[in-house]
DNA sequence: CGGTAATAGTTGATTTTGTAACTAACAAGA
DNA sequence: TCTTGTTAGTTACAAAATCAACTATTACCG
């Protein structure tokens, strides 16, 4: 990794942040996709909603950097569950207001539990220094560049 | 995320790995789709070509990890494009060895160092102790739990 | 105003992936 | 040998992601 030839590809920080981030996903996919037949996208879409309650689709393409095609076909899954619901801005007829529903949020604290679980399980094997250390460089390694069009 | 009740999901890790993954992914993906072609499950069994020299279908499925189906689909086109050819191993005929081709040897040249100049970039706003703490991180968590059925 | 550009969100067509089932070759025991 | 089981790799079909084009609404600017 210093020298001038010696760079081992399977140090390559994507091919490892890719790996960790398939395996690590894996057991915690089981969950939300066996439980409640949800997609990726999907959970991400209602732990967003979750978390900071009323938001449009661009909100959370922008805060969660998914596409916007995704999110419209996530919400559009779940709204049908009633999972979700989405209502008109007045001012701006072009935006939608979403929001969990009671049955919505349900599914989320239950799986917000299971994520919190999961994820003391994911990293019992490090020091809480280590772990925190570790979420401090991710997130830098995820907002770093973000010069890439969201849209198109 | 010691409390009881105050488990931000944003600070999940599956989340945050998949995000630095797909970010710290997107620059270099821009290089090896945009100068060659070529799609992710073909760079990664290229390199590992590259680093290995010899390897089966097989050898490259546990040493990445990657299912057996992408791995026959990406080396048919980087055999197509004769960056990589293969032979059959006399001694099973089941087993095909793979190996680069000069062509092959080429590419894997070249976006080697695109990696390991990308790598240095994707690093370089931190110290060389916490890239490999990081690194060392990343590969314990891809390989903790393996019980998933490489095969199926 | 009127026209062009931008934005929110959706839809359809194409690619890529995932899942299962398949062929071919080998292995091992009755 | 035959039968059963396993392994290497491919293929077919379904699920999902990507990309481009679309509608509807708002913003900007002459």
């Amino acid at each position: 990794m210093d020298k001038n030839d010696d760079f081992i590809v399977q140090d390559f920080l994507p091919f490892l942040l890719n790996r960790a981030a398939e395996d690590s996903s894996l057991e915690f996919q089981k969950l939300y996709k066996g439980r409640y037949g949800m997609l990726r996208t999907e959970w991400r879409v209602l732990f967003h909603l979750g978390m900071y309650n009323r938001m449009t689709a661009r909100d959370i393409s922008q805060r969660a950097k998914i596409h916007k095609t995704k999110i419209s076909r996530a919400v559009a899954k779940l709204a049908e569950r009633r999972w979700v619901s989405r209502s008109r801005d007045e001012s701006d007829r072009r935006a939608e207001h979403l929001e969990l529903t009671a049955a919505g949020r349900g599914v989320y604290d239950d799986l917000r539990k299971q994520a919190r679980a999961y994820d003391q399980k994911l990293t019992q094997g490090f020091s809480a220094g280590d772990v925190a250390l570790l979420r401090r460089m991710l997130r830098q390694l995820a907002s770093m560049e973000c010069p890439v069009d969201l849209e198109t």
